[in-house]
DNA sequence: CTACGGAAGATTGCATACGATCATTTCCGG
DNA sequence: CCGGAAATGATCGTATGCAATCTTCCGTAG
């Protein structure tokens, strides 16, 4: 029944790809279309996007090591359920990361990484004055990945951004006045990488992160589906 | 020479779990028994272990997601290989992960956490005092892991598993007298956990891993193991 | 002798099929 | 009327088979 609209029936279904179905699935869940606790059929999921079960498991297993959905044998998989402590702890694990990224990033950037940053920071200065909140928002997601990126480390980079999903997913993130500020700090970042100076780039990373921990606000447990 | 302990080869084979498989995997990689950038072919592999290619898949899937293999499409599985920047950089990313834990196991931690610590501390000591250092090595990872534990973070305590699996995959620790420091250190770590003197415990930490840092060297890129 | 192209072999990726285990329901006894 | 155990249904875990793709090898042309 009703399976029409989950086919996404068009002329060309290209098959998708486990990783593709992981990083769609790993946006609902995100967005909280599934809800936690929300229990993940192999077989629902297959018939949904028009493959067998074997990529779906492999999606679902990509998302469990990365921690978004907990498999318990020959019961389910269901969208894992964070504590109020684990959600804090994002964003201590994360406040000690990115420090370190900064640092590396003064050391090991290329003038490729300064350019990016540069034009963020532009198009974020822009978005400020516009009051454009949700590009705010998204160029700062990318601001950070790229300095990330920029630390020349992939270990770093890959923990930071699965942190980074996570973060999105249980926190709701306030843009006040602070945008302001916040962006003021990331040019202050951006110097720091330029002159190489290491010390400043972590020392300005850990005040930024700390000021900016007080804009996440726990979402709450059961959102009323907003798009 | 076949090595009896891959064959398992024993009357009651149980099918042994995809996870399991992983960690067996994850073992030999660690240990360089398939040097870096060895093809791993699940057909040989599932002949191996006596299970056909779907949970020989998983578990290789699983160890991509920690970075131990790099699966090429249609092409392969092989051993991932890492630069010394990137072996570097592990150290650098547990040298602010561990204080971190530190920290928080100086709130969260249980009695029966500080207990083990004590047994472990006990036992290192005895080992110390026995110039056992294969036990010695043992115990060290043993107490890294339950103060780990004892931060009460699921997602800390996952990153610096993976983080001290590889670890203990690039390098090679030497264990010099240091190690009698290093029990010292430890002994004053738990002191601080016991006293749940959080910035204590992250200073010791800090200072800690800093001197552990030095015995550390990188093991040989290739230690002649051909299989 | 070297470079290029194509075909054969090998290996992965996926679909289907079957067995194992868990959740729920129903039936029977207290 | 209620509680426990067996049966039933649903779902996961694994095996087998086939298609898609890559790699290698060999033959031919330059």
């Amino acid at each position: 029944m009703a399976e029409s609209a989950a086919r996404a029936g068009s002329s060309k279904d290209r098959r998708i790809s486990p990783q593709a179905l992981a990083a769609a699935l790993r946006d609902r869940v995100v967005r909280g279309v599934y809800p936690p606790g929300h229990r993940l059929t192999e077989d629902d999921l297959a018939e949904q996007y028009g493959v067998s079960r074997i990529p779906v498991r492999e999606a679902l297993r990509l998302l469990e090591g990365e921690g978004f959905v907990r498999v318990k044998p020959y019961s389910g998989t269901f969208v894992a359920e964070l504590t109020a402590q684990d959600a804090a702890d994002l964003l201590e694990i994360r406040g000690v990361l990115e420090p370190l990224a900064a640092s590396r990033a003064a050391e090991t950037r290329t003038d490729a990484h300064l350019d990016g940053l540069r034009q963020i920071l532009a198009d974020g200065t822009a978005a400020l004055a516009a009051e454009d909140l949700e590009e705010l928002a998204e160029l700062n997601t990318k601001f950070h990945a790229l300095l990330t990126e920029a630390s020349g480390n992939s270990t770093l980079n890959q923990i930071i951004g699965t942190l980074q999903h996570k973060i999105t997913w249980v926190y709701s993130v306030e843009l006040p006045r602070r945008a302001a500020d916040s962006w003021a700090e990331h040019r202050l970042i951006i110097n720091a990488l330029e002159r190489s100076d290491a010390d400043s780039a972590r020392a300005l990373m850990v005040a930024h992160v700390r000021s900016a921990q007080a804009a996440y606000r726990l979402r709450p447990p059961l959102p009323g589906q907003d798009a």
